[in-house]
DNA sequence: TGGATACATCGACATCCGTCGATACGAGTA
DNA sequence: TACTCGTATCGACGGATGTCGATGTATCCA
């Protein structure tokens, strides 16, 4: 299930500056966290799988088939990605449903914009 | 001085359909390598550092000193930034100028906002 | 209560990655 | 040519990561 993180509290702090500023080691690790959970081949197709499927959400078992890889395998790019606030697991009877938290990516490419 | 790649070539083509069909094998590996590039705590610092100093450019013996790591290690991670295609090296006589390839970015951004 | 199903966790393995010291390369200079 | 300085590369090391099979856990149903 995985235990959620909190979402992106410095990325309002340290959007405006970005540009001018160089980042702190410790913005530059928080940063590099989110970005190190999108930044995997079977993540990147989880998050656009989980987009594709109807109310934009599926069970681990939706998910094995698609990808190619074990059940274990799918559980734990699923915790990597819940841990990262990208997507969410809700418990419903034996299935659990993920969904895409697009707020997690909107900060994550708020705190991206100012690269540009 | 690290072999540049080419910028993104699937950037048009896949951003229209990515929350329609599900990224293919191909398109999330392109797309996980240049997030693997910029998701490093040292590199996003090297980013912000380049975007920071001015005219957005600077040698290598300028970024040693901010970042605490030894000149192979700051090499090291400016050849991963420029095998991205994140920045790009000019040599200028004896010294390495670097720069943020904003183009890059962009392109990275477009492929990731289709995600919110 | 027992069995079946969906999911998570564990342990192990191979591979990749960040870091360093040592060294090689290359341009400028005397 | 020889020397210096900035940079890139090499080799090695420790730690992190992706993957799997085996196992544990929780829910539903008969």
């Amino acid at each position: 299930m995985a235990t959620p993180l909190p979402l992106l509290p410095t990325a309002v702090e340290c959007c405006a500056p970005l540009t001018e500023a160089p980042l702190t080691p410790e913005q530059a690790d928080a940063l590099a966290r989110r970005l190190k959970a999108l930044a995997d081949p079977v993540r990147l197709r989880l998050v656009s799988i989980l987009l594709a499927s109807p109310d934009q959400e599926a069970c681990t078992c939706d998910l094995v088939g698609p990808l190619g890889l074990t059940q274990p395998t799918v559980s734990h790019h699923l915790k990597k990605l819940a841990e990262a606030g990208i997507v969410t697991g809700e418990r419903r009877g034996v299935w659990t449903h993920y969904r895409v938290s697009t707020e997690a990516i909107s900060a994550l490419l708020a705190m991206l914009s100012p690269l540009r």
